[in-house]
RNA sequence: CGGGGUGUAGCGCAGCCCGGCUAGCGCACCUGCUUCGGGAGCAGGGGGUCGCCGGUUCGAAUCCGGCCACCCCGACCA
């Protein structure tokens, strides 16, 4: 390619609406332009690299026995009506009727799509398992885009989805994925770490989310550097500390004027907070279908602790919940800050484990200004559920090994899905079994996000000057910077090294533009290609072009005949280097 | 959806408080000459419904009201 004719330009100043590196970085560069809120085209420069990504992954997942299909990106409500997230899932999922006034939807994800594929092509248990894919567009109109290319609302994604006649196969597929993805993710010099996840929308039994390590990342993970455990905050547990033994002691009310906070309460008391008991109040949506309700949940956790609310949505089966307002909370007889399960009407009590499992707690007395001490679950109130509701912190103890849990900041860049038969069930995906027995064919399904994989690379790989892409996923690998406006000797030297790595299969950029030599360079190191080579009047005179790798500052002089085996060398060298990373992981349950 | 911020040329900004000549600056763009190994110089030039609608006023980029878009924090979500 001719930087001459290249289609994009790179900008000198950035646009005050990017904040992280990486979409500042993309959009200098000329790699993407944005339309609207989470909405980006990919210009030449962008769509080459999202190219690489992607055809590193075309060929791990073709190595794994996956089979390439394009599947629609617009669907009758139908498909979604029968495995109910129609009605699940909110107003992430955009919907719109056609001219004949059917509902219809924006793919956001494609099981249901892949189910009815099931039920018209798979029949016996001897055509599976199976594993199909796509890279696709999703559309999920997400409440707020932001940083750039890592969380928009337009994006492609790649999605497989295995096929299997039983749990056993299923798991075999997932295990397979799992070292899949990190063979991706290495490829692309992208170091990530999978953690235990949360199943979200997907239900099915098991996930797993790989996370891009940074401070910029959206998900909080809690990690052990003693056993290796990992998981997002989501579903994170720990080794809760239990307060000391103590018999059952007679209620008692006292005054407590002021102290509507764990804090307040703890230092009046001169108590630590473990011996308090918190009552967070939540409003949910939770049904079936189109029967919804509304329910009021009145979650109880230990003073030292915050209640997680992904473990109580889950506990509850929320499809939303929100916190609940001061008419609401005094509707069920309850009080803000004062608040308790005991005696409260109307409401589903939620307590945490740490909760019923202690003794004597301090507990609000649903009066302003009172709290009850003494109080134990079982005796003083019933809990509707006993259960994991509290949110694992920095410092918590490991719930395998209780070493202290680290807190670190993460960015999704893939994940992979035991679903099941949930899918296959509601739209009739069935096989015959060897005993001609009806069976629900068993699915898991797998998401890498290639935009936000490529913002992520680019927010690892950049410097002052710019951008500094791996090999693997540079939209070119070698930029040739020609300094000369007219015809000469270094245009012929620069042309023919340009013809003769072209002919060899390698992407390279010519800047063959009339510009002054500063701002080729600025352009080249802003763009990032890994291998430049700068061919002048200057060292010509010497018979010698310079290369040098953008990742080091060092400029090496190289005698013009051997300019292209030298480069041809250095291309290969660095993709060696990235195909070292690919190495066998551990599973890590 | 709640809180905060911004909207003036392709990009970055000033002007707005305190209404008033033809709306300005830098970069980018076009023409010519010079320059040519780290974002060149000189000269000339093109480009604006001041986000949109309404109001106040002799007069609105500027004041008032409504709306829209975008960004950040939170809620939410994969």
């Amino acid at each position: 390619m001719r930087m001459s004719r290249l289609f994009s330009q790179t900008l000198r100043d950035i646009t005050a609406d990017a904040e992280v590196a990486s979409h500042q970085l993309l959009l200098r560069a000329g790699f993407i332009r944005q339309l609207a809120s989470g909405i980006f085209s990919y210009l030449p420069l962008g769509h080459k690299a999202l190219r690489k990504v992607e055809e590193i992954i075309r060929r791990e997942m073709d190595a794994i026995g996956g089979q390439e299909i394009t599947m629609p990106v617009v669907h009758p409500a139908e498909i979604w009506q029968q495995t109910g997230r129609w009605y699940e899932v909110g107003s992430e999922m955009s919907r719109f009727k056609d001219k004949n006034d059917r509902d219809m939807v924006l793919a956001m994800t494609h099981e249901e799509v892949v189910a009815d594929l099931v039920s018209r092509e798979i029949h016996s248990y001897k055509q599976l398992p199976q594993l199909v894919y796509q890279i696709q567009t999703k559309w999920r109109d997400d409440p707020r885009p932001r940083s750039g290319l890592i969380r928009v609302r337009e994006f492609t994604m790649k999605d497989s989805y295995s096929l299997d006649a039983d749990w056993e196969g299923l798991d075999k597929q997932y295990r397979v994925h799992y070292q899949s993805y990190f063979n991706i993710f290495n490829r692309c010099g992208l170091d990530v770490i999978a953690v235990s996840s949360d199943t979200g929308m997907m239900g099915g039994e098991m996930a797993h989310e790989y996370m891009y390590l940074t401070p910029i990342g959206e998900d909080t993970l809690l990690l052990c550097d003693g056993c290796g455990y990992a998981a997002n905050r989501q579903i994170a547990t720990f080794a809760k500390k239990a307060n000391p033994k103590e018999e059952p002691a007679v209620q008692e009310k006292i005054a407590t004027p002021g102290t509507a906070t764990i804090d307040d309460l703890a230092r009046l008391l001169d108590m630590p907070a473990s011996k308090t008991a918190k009552a967070v109040f939540m409003m949910a949506t939770v049904g079936k279908g189109e029967e919804k309700e509304d329910k009021f949940i009145l979650a109880v956790v230990r003073g030292d602790m915050e209640v997680n609310e992904t473990k109580l949505a889950n506990a509850v089966g929320a499809l939303e919940m929100w916190p609940a307002n001061e008419a609401e909370i005094r509707a069920v007889g309850s009080e803000p800050g004062y608040g308790s399960p005991i005696g409260v009407k109307g409401a589903l009590i939620i307590v945490d484990d740490a909760v019923a499992s202690a003794t004597n707690l301090v507990a609000g007395a649903n009066e302003p200004g009172f709290h009850v001490k003494n109080v134990n679950c079982g005796r003083d109130y019933e809990a509707e559920q006993i259960v994991d509701i509290a949110s694992a912190r920095e410092g918590d103890g490991c719930p395998r090994c209780e070493a202290a849990l680290r807190a670190v900041r993460g960015v999704e860049t893939g994940n992979i899905f035991q679903l099941g038969t949930k899918f296959t069930e509601a739209l009739g995906g069935n096989f015959l079994d060897a005993n001609g027995k009806a069976q629900s064919v068993v699915m898991g399904s797998y998401g890498i996000g290639v935009g936000r994989m490529l913002a992520c690379i680019a927010e690892e790989y950049n410097d002052d000057n710019g951008l500094v892409w791996p090999i693997t996923v540079a939209p070119f690998q070698v930029h040739i910077v020609l300094l000369a406006k007219g015809e000469g000797e270094a245009q012929d030297v620069a042309e023919k090294l340009y013809g003769e790595l072209t002919g060899r299969g390698l992407d390279v950029l010519l800047d063959d533009r009339k510009d002054n030599p500063g701002v080729k360079f600025k352009d080249a190191d802003l763009i990032g290609i890994p291998v430049r080579v700068t061919v002048g009047d200057r060292g010509l005179k010497n018979g010698i072009v310079e290369f040098k790798l953008r990742r080091e500052e060092q400029r090496l002089e190289i005698p013009v005949e051997d300019a292209f085996e030298h480069v041809v060398a250095a291309v290969e060298g660095l993709y060696n280097e990235l195909e070292e990373r690919v190495v066998e992981v551990e599973y890590e349950k």
